[in-house]
DNA sequence: GTGTATATCTCGGGG
DNA sequence: CCCCGAGGTATACAC
């Protein structure tokens, strides 16, 4: 990884067109090839940058990086600070937890923690609009559709309400009914799950993640 | 801004629960206390963050980064490459063109791009619920709604339906129709349209422009 | 402050 | 490759 400190300007022409004026930043360069700007504020986001894979060319005082669909981020230094290189090696990647795969793998394990008696049909059903969670059956052999989300917001609900609208016009397996389901569900989304008859779970995913582990033991 | 090129071990805390394994990372610090980790490819996009405003209390061999919202990040520093700080002063920011702003703009100026003889009655017309990008007549009479999007996707959709039902509840105005324009729509995105009898319009950005530009040079 | 809409979103998965 | 959905989305803006 190269890291430049330096006074300078960039333009960036691509998906929009961008200009920063001039100001001391620093410019990262990765092993990859990808450039990103930063100030010294404002999050971890770059004021610009160029993703790999790109090419770089290196003239006096001026950098132009370039990429295959036709991007271009114009680098124009006006003075360097200071221009340092560290070799880093490849690293073994993030390790994350508590997603919404996670807790979408867990309920197609065992839908009975949503309802008692819940099954499933099918996990990741397709449909024209995409595809739903869960496809599952009742006890009494309703079907149900159930969506899962971290946290349960009002997109979740239309985004369920859109997959139920159009599984209830296929005469083979309507009359299909919603549950949402998610760690936290907000009160607007509450509100219109309940307005349209989905019903809500709050699921807790310490609680499932234990009595999984502990049905694992027990095999 | 602090730059340390370290192997080090990351844990975060928080929305979520992540690891990072022992390797040689960056561990940026700019001075409004924010902290982002850099490895050596993929993006700008860092490995782990937080975000200000934080607190960061430095110890023998590990970092504690903890912000008001009970979110934690911890990184154990097992060897120190390097550690460098720059002073960088003020940034005065991006100044960006292009974006969905300039869309509007184009197309509140002449909304015929958009369907022939289509008249604007007002831009950023108020509802309850939100404004509505454009709210135009045709030469029949009926009154459009037009929602506006760079890409055109289902919460645009969406949206645009939140208006259209609103807007149809008002006797005075009512009926109004849709229209969804954007500068590429997604199929997913269509065929929801269209299932709800709104109209899909692909606008050329380039093309408007220069047409724009045209008519002002003749002015 | 909460809620809503945008983003050069980024990133990963599936066809 | 594109399409789609999730994100510790972040960020700006209106109410």
């Amino acid at each position: 990884m190269r890291l430049v400190f330096a006074r300078c300007t960039v333009d960036y022409e691509g998906r929009l067109t961008a200009h920063l004026p001039e100001a001391t930043r620093l410019i990262m360069v990765k092993s990859d090839g990808c450039v990103a700007i930063h100030a010294d504020g404002g999050a971890y986001k770059p004021l610009n940058w160029m993703n790999a894979p790109n090419k770089i060319v290196e003239e006096e005082g001026v950098w132009r990086v370039s990429n295959p669909k036709g991007e271009m981020l114009i680098i124009t230094l006006h003075e360097i600070f200071s221009d340092f290189t560290h070799e880093m090696g490849m690293d073994p990647g993030l390790q994350k937890d508590g997603v919404e795969a996670h807790l979408q793998e867990l309920l197609a394990d065992d839908p009975s923690f949503l309802v008692e008696g819940l099954e499933l049909i099918k996990r990741e059903y397709p449909t024209d609009l995409g595809p739903v969670d869960l496809l599952c059956r009742t006890s009494k052999g309703e079907t149900v559709a159930v969506e899962i989300k971290r946290r349960g917001e009002i997109d979740g609900v239309e985004q369920l309400t859109r997959y139920l609208d159009f599984l209830n016009r296929d005469p083979l397996i309507k009359p299909v009914h919603g549950i949402f389901a998610a760690q936290e569900i907000r009160p607007q989304a509450k509100v219109l799950a309940e307005d349209r008859g989905i019903q809500c779970v709050v699921i807790d995913y310490d609680e499932i993640r234990g009595i999984e582990s502990n049905r694992l033991r027990l095999f």
